[in-house]
DNA sequence: CCGGTTCTTATAACGCGTTATAAAAAGCGG
DNA sequence: CCGCTTTTTATAACGCGTTATAAGAACCGG
């Protein structure tokens, strides 16, 4: 019984090494179900046998680099729990820093697909994921006590998803996304922080703003219109 | 030449109805190049040439109904342009929440294209509004000076499309997108808010908590674990 | 080793968005 | 009204994700 689970978990590791392999070498459009079947030495019929879809597969894919951020993270509950935030924004953003036009391209497959659970990025997990650490930040009283930790979360997540789709779509250059949601993330952690930890949030959001600024690639130009300085708000 | 050009445009407007109604009808699934040729009484290529994709015949049904949004916001200029943010807000959940199943079908269905500007939601136009309002409100000394009013804009649109996701695929009650990216707006206008303004943008950030917390639907439940009350950080 | 169950394979098929092609139609200048 | 250009039409085709089907292989209990 062990080689006939073996061979089967052999197969679907040489499936989503091939679908790596192919996103890697001929981007988003390459990876087709028909050529993940061949590159893998497979018929067309097992990729749906052993993950389902082709979003699982590209589940599959994303998971598996899930385990190597969980891995880069520091250990949880040791720490300030808002620096551990920071950090794990800055983990993950590296990572995708490492191979941009692979995440880029895997990213771009994603968003493509209509998957309830993961196109909040990433599903409730990562929901958890922050929440525990904004409750941590409430117990240390960084964190305003009467604070929504579940809303406040999703934020990040929709903070998160939001920069990660514009990374992807439009190109900007590695170490923008970091300092995108880490902007994101110290505007709403501003909101929620106790006078004794806003201080730190502040500066964070400044440094933040500076960087964003330093990357002054992707947004379209300023219209002319809107260059203009203030106008009274009189009609 | 009128008539030439007015069958063109009117065949168009045939086109965009038939969407609509397919979408009424069937949903996002209904919606078929094939069907909407055949509902248009016009052939598979014609809207390909009047409209380019099926993406475009999308964006088009979208693009109308920013008209209604645009005719039915506060005059531009006039007022309070924090005020004015959250009008927008109400305006633009409203008029999604008077056709729920329609605008969930048509979100859906655009978030499975690609497209580059408009899974942004919704492109430098959407973009422009945010900034010139929070331009205002730098202006009338609600906003601090030194703010990025660019990147603060993008911050507003994540969180616009994060919820409008999320809405679009879980299904939760009206009322709860506004609540919901009210209170976003809120927490990111909370940290950039002069100590004038910063009072009556932190009660709409209370009222929009509340007001999520009532609405308490989609957010899956919470895992045992979560609910263990605080553990203090150390090891 | 055999019989039955389970999984893989090969192949065809479906509907999809999109493109190409050639014929028909419509508009317009003269 | 004719001829030229532009557009629409009908139809076929492509590759895609996915499913169905029947044949073959692999496994496992007895």
């Amino acid at each position: 019984m062990a080689s006939h689970a073996e061979s089967k978990a052999e197969r679907r590791a040489r499936i989503i090494r091939a679908a790596r392999a192919l996103i890697r070498e001929t981007g988003r459009t390459g990876l087709s179900m028909r050529a993940l079947a061949s590159r893998a030495g497979v018929s067309l019929a097992t990729p749906y046998n052993l993950l389902g879809s082709k979003e699982a597969v590209l589940k599959a894919l994303l998971e598996a680099d899930l385990q190597e951020f969980r891995e880069a993270l520091p250990i949880p509950g040791s720490g300030d729990p808002i620096e551990h935030i920071f950090a794990a924004i800055t983990v993950a953003t590296r990572l995708y820093s490492t191979e941009e036009s692979f995440y880029r391209a895997l990213f771009l497959a994603l968003f493509e697909s209509d998957n309830v659970e993961l196109r909040t990025f990433y599903g409730p997990d990562r929901q958890q994921f922050w929440a525990g650490l904004l409750r941590e930040a409430v117990c240390t009283g960084q964190v305003l006590a009467g604070t929504d930790v579940a809303a406040l979360a999703r934020n990040i997540r929709y903070v998160f998803a939001g920069v990660l789709h514009r990374w992807a779509t439009s190109s900007s250059r590695p170490g923008w996304i970091e300092a995108e949601i880490g902007y994101g993330v110290s505007l709403a952690l501003c909101a929620v922080a106790t006078p004794g930890a806003i201080g730190r949030i502040r500066a964070r959001l400044n440094a933040y703003q500076e960087r964003i600024a330093e990357h002054q690639t992707a947004e379209p130009a300023i219209p002319p219109e809107s260059t203009a300085s203030c106008r009274t708000a009189s009609v």
